[in-house]
DNA sequence: TTGTAAGCGTTATCAC
DNA sequence: GTGATAACGCTTACAA
């Protein structure tokens, strides 16, 4: 059933299908109402592949992120989708990966897709050298681009993000405020913002007189097992601390049980914070303090600048949320 | 830049130039070199629209589930995604929530836009009435539909599943082999698998001999807090309790918060289990002990299923995996 | 307000 | 092997 079987069950033309189909104002209702009624009766529905070759989109958008089973970026791409849907856009997903070679691939899988625009979820995608980036620069030469939690400026780049800095200052600021006089830091990746983050914690070490030369922040890669195991191994290499700050829940949660393990009190005598506000950060007992990074609330306006600049119209190219702290059970 | 312009090119129609893209026997070493050399300096891409309308497919899928930031959905999104990648198919998303109308308006949607196939993850799909999963069948008219952890008979659907019922039936076997004498199940709803888990859990009661006319299955509906507190209130209204089973992590998780609250030694006084063998049953300390019902594997095998679907041969309807208990620290 | 007809960029069916 | 040419089902000037 096409768009001719149509036209000529209604006796119109296959112009004035369309033009109802298209919801266009020069159609007398009289018309209309023949057309839908007979759409109707023959249930038909347009051809969504010949639509998109005439109007030369899909009204699709590509969502990239590293690892979609990731507590955060599960949550983005929920929201995500949730807002697209709304505009009635629709969602193409694709999980690069940690590999530069693999999310280029991917990006360029999407736009011979012809996608009309990309999300990239997480910092993940922003590498330290500019020509490491310059794929994303391409892409933007084709379609809009969007940057959640990362920054890349350029012409079509739109970046959403969440003041890391900031949220890793205060929340050091908090712990010193509460009685910590060691506190180490915990991170996964130097990314665009793990170093926001650790900036923050080292800006804040620094401005309570720690002194920032002795080592205070440490890489632990991997699982939350092997968090717990890393802050094992800094006790038993002497480096003492009373307090961690993890650049995520789950990092936060492996200080937990470090901290549960060694029988130390927390929040008594021992902080935890994560980062993200996530379910794992109420998962552990005691709660964890963390970070509440507003997701939700980026992911909306992500979407809501997309379809301005499918209206032709120009969003802020740079836009930032601070963070909220969430207090819980693991911090005085 | 279109098919016409390199076939001008390279001075061959525009069919050798479509021969050449589609990797056709019947084109000459010498042309074909000669056209993906013109292809290459004029980095052509082929229109992925004009294509579809010309294939009547866009080699797409789409994976329609009812929440991608539930910890286990969001594994089985990765999983699929990476498969169907595997194979050079893209995913289009869609999270539906847990409402019928809109479970049925998204699958339409998803049908409009002509995927080749649709994956429905989790039984929140499969309702009780077989007039409420009329709209499942009718898709499978039109494109073969594969469900993951639930069943629903009918032409070209195919369930994959994990066997919910011995999962808990030996689960609930287990705790009583270590000593439990009261167990209670915590369940969040009784869709298709939900139904099965707790006939484990009740066939297991009445072999142990528990008077099972003695209600000790309760509902659980919300987070991990509110399953914590509704432990508390069965406690305060006098219903005994020396172990929880819990129908998936995140009310373990909460059973785990109600015995550290009530300071009871778990695993000896009381015992906990999950299901689903998420990243949440890590988080808990003591860590849960759970079901790994196979995500990856199931994944693995729906997209391979529907490759084979796609090359016309029958993969078996109903397909389905046990469990594994995965022994941790809330069970003796 | 409606109809005609020319695209859109492929794939696929024929001949040669 | 290769080349015309007709689908594919829609959108959209342009005419009427």
């Amino acid at each position: 059933m096409n768009i001719y079987d149509i036209s000529q069950k209604a006796g119109v033309s296959i112009a004035t299908v369309s033009r109802v189909l298209n919801g266009s104002e020069k159609v007398s209702e009289k018309t209309r109402k023949k057309v839908l009624a007979v759409m109707e009766e023959n249930s038909y529905t347009p051809n969504a592949f010949a639509r998109s070759l005439g109007l030369n989109s899909m009204h699709t958008v590509g969502i990239l992120c590293s690892d979609s089973s990731d507590v955060y970026q599960a949550q983005a791409i929920y929201y995500l989708e949730r807002e697209l849907r709304k505009n009635s856009y629709a969602s193409m997903l694709c999980c690069t990966g940690y590999e530069l070679l693999e999310k280029q691939s991917y990006l360029n899988l999407l736009l011979s897709r012809n996608v009309d625009a990309v999300l990239l979820i997480g910092s993940h995608f922003i590498e330290n050298s500019p020509e490491e980036n310059r794929y994303i620069l391409e892409a933007a030469s084709k379609i809009p681009v969007f940057i959640l939690n990362g920054e890349l400026k350029g012409d079509n780049i739109y970046s959403i993000l969440c003041d890391d800095y900031m949220a890793l200052k205060d929340m050091t600021d908090l712990v010193f405020a509460r009685g910590s006089e060691s506190p180490i830091y915990l991170y996964r990746t130097l990314n665009y913002s793990g170093q926001k983050k650790i900036q923050g914690f080292l800006d804040s070490c620094a401005e309570h007189g720690l002194d920032i030369s002795q080592k205070n922040a440490f890489s632990a890669p991997g699982d939350l097992h092997k968090a717990c195991s890393i802050l094992e191994q800094l006790d038993a290499d002497g480096i003492s601390f009373d307090c961690v700050l993890a650049a995520d829940d789950e990092l936060a949660t492996g200080a937990v049980k470090y901290a549960l393990k060694k029988h130390l009190r927390v929040p008594e005598d021992f902080q935890v914070t994560g980062y993200n506000n996530s379910v794992l950060a109420a998962c552990s007992t005691p709660e964890i303090t963390t970070i509440d990074n507003r997701v939700e609330y980026m992911c909306v306006t992500a979407v809501s600048q997309m379809m301005q600049v499918f209206q032709k119209e120009i969003p802020p190219s740079r836009t930032m949320f601070s963070g909220n702290i969430v207090k819980k059970q693991t911090t005085k």
